[in-house]
DNA sequence: AACCAGGCGCATA
DNA sequence: TATGCGCATGGT
């Protein structure tokens, strides 16, 4: 990974297997929004403009600092080529891996990737991005102009179901809300949770209302990382149906949730007859 | 204008 | 353990 500074930016070259419009648009993160050829993001109180020209990664207006933060937020010191050869064994992860090469699984904070996909439950993506924008911009800080901190679990804990019907969550808001008084007073603990076993991980999650097996393992896989993880959601549960009644291939094991996210986007875009 | 969405909680057997 | 239903809202 080469790293250039021109004035305010900061260009990162020689990254291989890495699409930043595939990894930002993907359905794994929501709050990405391009502008031109430029994606602007909120992660963790910092804003972040960002494009990509072939291989070159523009961090724009990028201080040392948070490009080591946002270079773990993309994860690209992991040796992606190595992973991608290895799940592309399967011919039809061979065809996934091709079609949208240099997907990567994003490093979210682990709160945000819980609460969003309470918010994903029995919805569709844009709605849930919709959702998500109104209680940052409800109940998030304002950075600069029009951009927003996730909520955290501490601000939303203090407040009921009813505060949250600006956002338009639905059922989902009693969800949202015993979430984050359960995280806030640490009955589960985001921070142990890091440091657990799978098993016991998701066990911890579980106990939170409106989180349920596939919520668990999308906090698991996109807010901690844990690549082994496979969360069946209705499209994953086709492509399972249709291209894998056997069940899946033993050797992606370790690499199951990063498998799963090119299958997903895959069997989502394709066109059936 | 129906059908469905990156499911889950709950009741029932 | 295994089904089946209702759920809020709105995108397509």
């Amino acid at each position: 990974m080469k790293i250039n500074f021109v004035n305010n930016d900061i260009i990162v070259s020689d990254v291989s297997c890495f699409s930043l419009s595939l990894s930002l648009d993907c359905g794994q993160a929501f709050r990405w929004k391009r502008y031109g050829d430029i994606w602007q993001g909120v992660v963790c109180d910092k804003v972040l403009n960002v494009s990509q020209d072939g291989e070159n990664i523009i961090f724009h207006n990028t201080t040392k600092d948070d490009l080591t933060f946002f270079t773990d937020y993309f994860d690209l010191n992991r040796n992606y080529e190595n992973i991608v050869g290895i799940l592309s064994r399967d011919p039809y992860l061979n065809i996934a891996c091709r079609e949208y090469y240099g997907i990567r699984i994003l490093k979210q904070q682990p709160w945000e990737a819980l609460c969003s996909f309470i918010i994903s439950a029995n919805n569709n993506i844009p709605r849930i991005k919709g959702i998500i924008e109104r209680l940052c911009i409800y109940f998030g800080k304002e950075l600069q102009e029009s951009l927003y901190s996730f909520p955290s679990p501490i601000e939303l804990a203090e407040l009921s179901a009813d505060d949250l019907a600006p956002i338009r969550a639905g059922f989902r808001a009693k969800y949202i809300i015993d979430a984050a008084r359960k995280v806030a007073s640490c009955e589960v603990d985001l921070n142990k949770i890091k440091a657990l076993e799978l098993s016991d991980a998701k066990t911890n999650l579980l106990k939170i209302k409106g989180v349920g097996e596939k919520v668990a393992d999308c906090s698991l896989l996109y807010g901690f990382n844990r690549l082994a993880v496979f969360p069946k959601d209705v499209w994953v549960k086709r492509v399972l149906d249709e291209m894998y009644p056997h069940g899946l291939p033993p050797f992606i094991s370790g690499y199951e949730g990063i498998a799963q996210q090119y299958l997903f986007h895959w069997r989502r875009n394709i066109k059936i007859e």
